[in-house]
DNA sequence: AAACTCTTCAACCGCTCAGAA
DNA sequence: CTTCTGAGCGGTTGAAGAGTT
């Protein structure tokens, strides 16, 4: 069942293999409340059997707010094939490039298509990137790849040599512009940049800036399901309870999501999944505009 | 329809690096 | 300086789905 090599002991009687939708909520409720913090003592926190690595892995390459699904674009293709000729298999550093978009879903990518694409740029190189395809070369440079596969049954072997894309200095000064844009104004698929109040910790983390940017309504609207999912709102409440008339009004607006969640409409956390999962920004389209609802969460920030 | 092969990609592993003690 | 710990990176694996025979 499990991928991979075998596992090292100490990680006997924890999960292993995919995901469930349930740990996900679990792990994106858990963190969308506290933040990750440290990755190794999470999962205990958290509730979920499986390792710290394991989580962090999820929630970068899977659950992550700000995740772009779906297939690459020619731009990005083109992006992930000329910073590969410029820098190897650092497939963070390419990432960085490219927001949305993860180390391992490029690498995944490249694998995949891109790199038989320039190996074989003679099939199927009406596409988009032929443009980028290093010639062929008979030097063999230490920086080459040679690599053997079949074409409609002919043996093809071509060498490519890194040396021959095409990349020019200008293209990465422009790469580097998009990284210092992108993180803030170009968040794909963000809405709003409403700012929550609870952040204002000058030196913010990286998950810090996602939620952020996230609008407070719609994260509102995500946790507070999740934490119905879960099973959350009661045990939160018995340690909120100081102030009645509060909790009053919480218990008001929540069943107002659960009359919502259990009327007509699909499961959305079913449709989510389904869907891909793309982001919880897609999953919050579901919801109806509830404005007032309050999450007994101590914040969305770190 | 069944069996087989190929492709994709989520998840795993070991390793390295940086920072703290 | 050394050791320890946690985070992150890149290579690899294999289950699942798609395609082919």
């Amino acid at each position: 069942m499990g991928r991979g090599r075998a596992p090292c002991c100490e990680k006997v009687g924890l999960n292993k293999g995919s995901w469930t939708p349930a740990e996900d909520m679990r792990l994106v409720s858990y963190i969308q409340k506290f933040g990750h913090g440290n990755w190794r003592s999470l999962p205990k926190r958290a509730g979920l059997l499986r390792c710290g690595k394991s989580c962090r892995l999820r929630w970068i390459n899977y659950l992550r707010p700000d995740i772009k699904r779906g297939n690459f674009t020619k731009e990005e293709e083109d992006t992930i094939i000329n910073l590969h000729a410029l820098l190897g298999n650092k497939w963070s550093k390419i990432a960085s490039y490219l927001p949305g978009r993860t180390d391992n879903e490029i690498k995944n990518v490249w694998n995949t298509h891109l790199k038989k694409r320039l190996i074989m740029p003679t099939s199927s190189s009406s596409n988009s990137s032929s443009d980028h395809s290093p010639s062929p070369s008979s030097s063999s440079s230490d920086q080459s790849e040679a690599k053997s596969s079949t074409n409609n049954g002919q043996e093809v072997h071509q060498e490519v040599k890194v040396d021959d894309y095409d990349i020019n200095i200008e293209e990465l000064i422009i790469f580097d512009e998009m990284l210092d844009i992108f993180p803030i104004e170009n968040k794909t698929t963000m809405t709003t940049t409403t700012t929550i109040a609870s952040s204002s910790s000058s030196s913010c983390s990286l998950n810090c800036e996602y939620n952020q940017i996230e609008s407070e309504n719609e994260s509102k609207k995500w946790l507070a399901y999740l934490e119905k999912e879960l099973d959350l709102w009661e045990c939160e409440d018995t340690t909120t309870t100081t102030n009645n008339n509060n909790y009053n009004k919480q218990e008001y607006e929540k069943k107002e999501i659960v009359d919502y969640m259990e009327s007509e409409h699909d499961d959305p956390v079913l449709s989510y999944f389904q869907r891909g999962p793309s982001s919880p920004q897609n999953f919050l389209l579901d919801f109806p505009s509830l404005d007032s609802i309050t999450s007994t969460s101590n914040g969305f920030l770190l």
